[in-house]
DNA sequence: CTGAGCCAAAAAGTCAGACTTATATGTCAC
DNA sequence: GTGACATATAAGTCTGACTTTTTGGCTCAG
């Protein structure tokens, strides 16, 4: 799903950026480049193109005589896929789908509604095999094929809208609904009133029933927050 | 609001990152580091240190032995917000903003409601005096004044909702709202029912009635997207 | 004691050049 | 046509020297 191993760089991140978000280093810390550079083993350069990255996510600011200080959370750029992927790789991680979860119960919704309006009939189809691939496999433990057709299904809920801001959410909801399903409730199969649910949006957008995917949709989204709060109160 | 000028790198970001988001150079555009480099007059340190960040936004990719490609649309960071403020700049920011706006009317009612639910003495004592602040500018062209309040508004509301990703829109809103004044309808005051409006929320939030506070907020957001209906068809 | 101003150290920033590595592409034998 | 191989290319890496900014302390006058 990632991208390991982009160069000498992009290994330092792989075990800077978590250690970060992990607040293994907390807000205010001081980190200097030379002494990051001797201890990943790598040139001046690499650490600096490194920084550079942190920087751009705003985990870290570099100020001269100074050194990189890692910067309070609140500053961070949560949005950006490699910071959401380093976090719910953390500690830190039921937090975080508590809070992706409750982003998703706001936007999924009314993205399915612009999808209801916006649609082509390929799309259609397309929602329509997922639903089906869901309800194929919502019996008899067959989880990992049941997640596939369930992150296609939002994927394409979230394209389908029209709106690119809700199309770039489509990885954020494909990291939640893969977390909760490895890490919560690997054993039980999916709720059948969800597979329905599911079944029935993408009839709504066929028809054409904005106010009825949205509606839908939004009791998906709402089982999603309960669950949670039932495994995490 | 930004940070010009934090280095050499910084200021080459300052072109090219606008360059690559106004589609100056079209999806699958090869770069050559060496060749920006010399047309910035910097060394090629200063140029891949730019273009590691650009490449964490997603705007290009950097592989060997063919160059630094600019990527599709589809792939940008757009949540990243140097590039939101990239692309308001540049011409496709009526496009832009139709987006953040329809993203507005999905989060900021969900946020209201939280709000309600969940905000201290003091952020409801600064909710009204933001709403008290809208009313007084609302008349007599103090448009400038009134933006400041309305913004400080939409930023209580986001960051008191308790939840991290919609704290972060504070800065989107900001933009949106700041574009909108400052390029929309600068001349006229504002409609004198989304004040009411504004006042009304920091009062359900006060009273900690969430649904009232989620179904004004959408009132306002709606009315944002007819306001956008109507200028830009 | 206080405050203004100056100095020196520290760390990031910049540059230039040599070298390494991966890889797209073309070539040639079969 | 197909597969193996050679080659050129551009990114990637490393090193060392140099510059610039900023801070914290020091001196000295008041």
């Amino acid at each position: 799903m990632s991208t390991p191993g982009r160069g000498l760089h992009g290994r330092v991140l792989d075990t800077l950026g978590p250690a970060i978000t992990a607040g293994e280093y907390p807000p205010g810390s001081v980190l200097r480049t030379d002494e990051l550079a001797q201890h990943f083993q790598v040139s001046r350069s690499v650490m600096r193109e490194a920084v550079r990255v942190l920087e751009s996510m705003h985990l870290v600011e570099s100020r001269r005589r100074v050194g990189v200080t890692v910067r309070p959370k609140a500053a961070w750029n949560v949005y950006d896929p490699q910071v959401i992927r380093w976090r719910l790789a953390g500690a830190d991680r039921p937090h975080q789908l508590r809070s992706l979860t409750v982003l998703r119960s706001a936007i999924e919704p009314v993205a399915a509604g612009l999808t209801a309006r916006h649609a082509t009939a390929a799309q259609c189809a397309e929602l329509t095999e997922c639903a089906l691939g869901m309800v194929a496999h919502s019996r008899g433990h067959e989880l990992e094929e049941y997640l596939v057709h369930d992150v296609a299904f939002h994927r394409v809920i979230l394209a389908a809208s029209g709106n690119e801001m809700f199309a770039r959410l489509g990885d954020v909801v494909a990291e939640v609904l893969t977390g909760r399903t490895h890490h919560e409730v690997m054993f039980e199969d999916p709720d059948p009133a969800a597979v329905t649910l599911h079944v029935q949006v993408a009839e709504a957008v066929r028809e054409g029933d904005a106010p009825r995917a949205e509606r839908l949709t939004r009791e998906i989204t709402t089982g999603a927050l309960q669950e949670l709060d039932v495994l995490a109160p």
